[in-house]
DNA sequence: TAAATACCCATGATATACCATGATGTCCCA
DNA sequence: TGGGACATCATGGTATATCATGGGTATTTA
């Protein structure tokens, strides 16, 4: 069994591996779906084997990180409160702080089995309206999850509002 | 495979590296290209041998350029959003990030094999129309890939902009 | 004890690594 | 300066490893 340990050195000691292209994966009767391998090298140097993850708060799906660079976010908070001398967030938090507390509390940890894969927690599965199939969309720090129905929607109207912004006004 | 990753220092061990010039290759049945022996020499630099492409938003052609740009360009945007205090950035991106974050999810990796070659995936291919052969196009931080048929009008109308713009008057 | 989860092995498809070859370009020396 | 030796490059094909997927069985949890 890995001993859980962290690296307290301060700075990373990996690049903020990026989540690039987009794949969609099955989800077996078991709820079971395959991170894909290249999702799965980028998280690959994390003690912990697996993926973080909680319900978009903007949208029908799911996001998702490796393990690493939440535990790095989680730090610079807690140091940031310190170096700020306010110690009452870092012991208590603070209510203006809410909302990434909020998030931390809706993640779910999700580790690999021996095949690289997950099972999707159904209150996520559902917020994100995934049945039978997966789609993985990289967001280059972090990744998210769909139902492949909603996310083509998603992506026409993302590439539709970039091409009226790039081409309607004038282009740099 | 036990390649080492990214020691990722902070600061580029690189210069910025300069695509030029315009060179046509094949493109055989198994989707495989080489890539012009100068732009890898361009590249060369990076640990990650290989590029990143992903469809241009405004035309038929493919946008590439080195995997170490785009590690950099993740790393400084994970970075700045906690530097910045803004870990809210960091977990659920930032609407007006859109453009990086949509151009993420549309990218792909597309390493050498061992003679330089890349495949194009097939959705890349035909967005750009390219089936046979394939123009790469320096551009100087980046190149991009056409196909030689679609490329030929492109410069032909390049160049008579250009050519308006400077017997036509004096442009502003 | 039933249900859910973790662990193990199997398999077809596909991508990757590896090897081979001709053509073109470069360099060096007579 | 001519020409040959050599290196590099683009290209083609084949063997191998990896990946996504499926299912069975042990093991934990409620």
């Amino acid at each position: 069994m890995p001993v859980r340990r962290h690296n307290w050195t301060g700075k990373p000691d990996r690049p903020v591996t990026s989540f690039i292209s987009t794949y969609e994966n099955k989800v077996d009767k078991k709820g079971r779906v395959s991170v894909p391998a290249a999702y799965r090298a980028a998280i690959g140097n994390d003690i912990y084997q697996g993926v973080i993850a909680y319900p978009s708060l903007t949208g029908p799906a799911i996001e998702g990180f490796g393990r690493g660079a939440l535990e790095e976010l989680n730090r610079r908070r807690f140091d940031q409160s310190l170096d700020g001398g306010d110690f009452t967030q870092a012991l208590v938090g603070r209510s203006d702080d809410g909302l990434v507390e909020t998030i931390m509390s809706l993640a779910s940890e999700m580790p690999f089995d021996g095949e690289g894969r997950i099972i999707l927690p159904t209150r996520l599965a559902e917020h994100a309206g995934i049945t039978d199939r997966a789609t993985f969309v990289g967001r280059g720090t972090r990744f998210q999850i769909w139902s492949p129905k909603e996310h083509s929607k998603q992506q026409m109207a993302e590439v539709a509002a970039l091409r009226a912004k790039l081409t309607g006004g004038d282009a740099p």
